[in-house]
RNA sequence: GGCCCCGUAGUUCAACGGAUAGAAUAGCGGUUUCCUAAACCGUAGAUACAGGUUCGAUUCCUGUCGGGGCUACCA
């Protein structure tokens, strides 16, 4: 049963009774009724009051009485200015809970019929560092929107371009050369994608005082910066690497899987994953095939220094670089055949970057590009662009040293997750692998949420010392909530109690009860606002008004010590409606719930 | 200079153009012989500024002030 539709064509159904202009039901809003005010349910009458021709209060009055003649449910309604309260009969809400229940997966939805096929790009690392807090955003995001789409029937493809080649990998393969003295990962004692992380500074370090003492013997900074000899060796790496120069290739791939081990542990640590992989070093030329087929077809032009741009002027951008003058591909060269590869691969519906929104102006470039070569399907792509990570004291910047490495933070949220948790003692009657795999659980519960409550778009500030907070808006607050219900259904079974009884008839649900079962019928609405806004943090925001909604029902009343065997059974009922509720919607965000915390 | 984004309690976040702007945290004050007190309850505190659009603006438009991003033969 739909409960806002039945009222919308309720509606409706009124308007072509009395021959009134007809009226789109969409355009009705129905939303849920404040706390300061009594009724379930709150239509919006401003939009009737013009075809009624009555004042916003008696346009009210006059739906309401309609509505609750017509819906058998609907036992009351009040009107405040515009603003009709609808009032569902107390015996309504065993039906609701009743009906909730027979899905196993709440707010699940069958998939669509010619399922339409949604590619999410995201992670998108460059290989000569380890991933940062921007990236676990980025992940976190990515993976998130693509569990919510898949929830809405669409076919979801996760997928993720590595940089891997490119004018950074070969600073780093040059700095291993000069300076690395055979070193790898097992014999530095750390992860290859930190141990590539380390050369790439040692590159800059070296590049920077070879700049400086150029500019002072005179040079200007930015010729300082193209003929220091380390860029140019580098840049002649470039060259060789392009040119498929066999030892060349032998370092870079040995590098990049030093790397690839790196940043599996890290995913797996996250929790994401993906479907299918592209690697820059199999996209680009094709890239390069694209730039050369447009410039042919004249959409982009050649300077005399032999570079290629396009001339964006004409949609109020900028010229933009597609081909160096030496002839190697740049960034968005790339970007170019990923896309027209991942269309012949999918042919997507939809193509979504989750990319941050520093490169809002790329994605612009991009789409526009390929639109002029002529690719329809260009239309589909869409730039998910989120917010920076910023820190309390501002920026993340590498040159200051304040980037904050995405492997320490997931190792110290564990590591305070089992501070706390040790300090409880809750666990003591566990084993050491039972405790080590709650502490991960609430560790990276804590970072997970705390970075998914907040919109994509926005940017944000990570406060280290308030994400691993437990209390208040929080992971740990809403896993302690599971692990409380989880709590009392296994006392359920131990004392011989039923769980998967039918809520029962004749009950009347109280205050709480109701404010909790009205949070839970908007699951699936909210799942479908999360979709098609792409933004998991409506989800997230839900969950937690389930939990806090929760918390006060469990606070006041008792479940399994009930005495009245109705009110027991409804309240079992409910208790395992928000399990599987809380359950699904965090699943959805990527995140795992302990049994006991 | 040009283009884009953002200014909400001390702080971190909410609010399809809808009611008296919600939470959390920090502060203050309470609740446990009872299914997990990582909980619950009370208290105090905010839309940067000035106009405009309309039944109604935190939300849309214009301007001012403040913060950030992009504008690389970096990715």
């Amino acid at each position: 049963m739909n409960i806002e539709k039945r009222i919308r064509d309720t509606v409706i159904r009124y308007l072509d009774e009395k021959s009134l202009q007809p009226f789109p039901p969409e355009a009705l809003q129905i939303q849920d009724t404040r706390r300061e005010f009594s009724g379930d349910i709150t239509l919006v009458v401003f939009p009737l009051v013009k075809i009624l021709r009555k004042s916003p209060e008696e346009t009210g009055k006059i739906i309401g009485g309609y509505l609750r003649d017509k819906i058998d449910w609907i036992a009351d309604f009040n009107t405040v200015k515009g603003f009709l309260n609808l009032e569902f009969s107390k015996g309504f809400w065993v039906k609701v809970l009743d009906e909730l229940s027979d899905s196993a997966v709440p707010g699940s939805k069958e998939p669509m019929e010619n399922q339409p096929v949604y590619m999410v790009e995201y992670s998108s690392p460059n290989t000569n560092k380890p991933l940062h807090l921007g990236h676990i955003r980025n992940n976190l995001i990515g993976f998130a929107l693509s569990r919510i789409l898949g929830s809405r029937g669409y076919q979801v493809i996760k997928t993720n371009i590595v940089n891997d080649r490119g004018i950074h990998i070969c600073k780093t393969m040059l700095a291993w050369q000069k300076w690395g003295k055979g070193i790898t990962p097992e014999k530095a004692g750390k992860k290859g994608d930190h141990l590539v992380g380390d050369l790439y500074v040692m590159f800059e370090q070296h590049y920077k005082k070879e700049i400086e003492s150029l500019v002072s013997g005179g040079m200007k900074e930015d010729e300082a910066r193209r003929k220091a000899p380390l860029m140019q060796e580098a840049q002649e790496m470039l060259r060789k690497w392009e040119a498929g120069d066999p030892d060349t290739i032998a370092l870079w791939k040995q590098m990049n899987n030093w790397v690839y081990d790196g940043f599996g542990e890290t995913y797996a640590e996250l929790g994401v994953s993906f479907d299918k992989i592209y690697y820059e070093s199999e996209t680009y030329k094709l890239g390069k095939e694209i730039v050369l087929d447009a410039l042919r077809k004249g959409y982009v032009y050649r300077r005399e220094d032999n570079s290629v741009w396009a001339d964006l002027t004409g949609e109020g951008l900028d010229e933009k670089l597609l081909l160096r003058s030496d002839g190697t591909a740049v960034y968005i060269t790339q970007d170019l055949g990923t896309a027209r590869i991942r269309y012949d691969d999918y042919h997507f519906d939809r193509h979504i970057y989750v990319v941050g929104n520093e490169q809002n102006y790329h994605f612009q470039v991009l789409k526009i590009i390929l639109k002029k070569i002529g690719y329809p399907w260009a239309d589909n792509l869409y730039h998910l662009s989120y917010g920076m990570v910023e820190l309390p004291e501002g920026k993340m910047k590498s040159r200051e040293g304040t980037v904050v490495d995405a492997d320490d933070l997931i190792g110290e949220m564990k590591k305070t997750a089992r501070e706390m948790g040790d300090e409880l003692g809750k666990l003591d009657t566990l084993g050491d692998d039972e405790k080590k795999d709650v502490f991960r659980k609430v560790g990276l519960g804590a970072l997970k949420y705390f970075i998914l409550k907040v919109d994509p778009k926005k940017n944000m500030t990570f406060n280290p010392r308030e994400s691993i907070d437990f209390n208040g808006n929080t992971g740990p607050f809403i896993q302690y909530t599971y692990a409380r219900i989880r709590s009392v259904m296994r006392k359920a079974e131990e004392r011989g109690i039923p769980v998967d009884e039918k809520p029962g008839s004749g009950y009347l649900p109280n205050d709480k009860e109701i404010l909790l079962m009205r949070s839970l019928m908007r699951f699936p609405g909210v799942l479908d606002d999360a979709a098609e806004m792409m933004n998991p943090s409506l989800l997230a925001n839900y969950v937690y008004e389930i939990v806090k909604a929760f918390n006060q029902f469990y606070h006041d009343y008792s479940i399994l010590n009930e005495p009245a065997v109705e009110a027991r059974r409804f309240r079992i009922a409910l208790a395992v409606q928000v399990e599987k509720t809380i359950y699904r919607a965090m699943y959805l965000l990527g995140i795992d719930l302990p049994e006991r915390m």
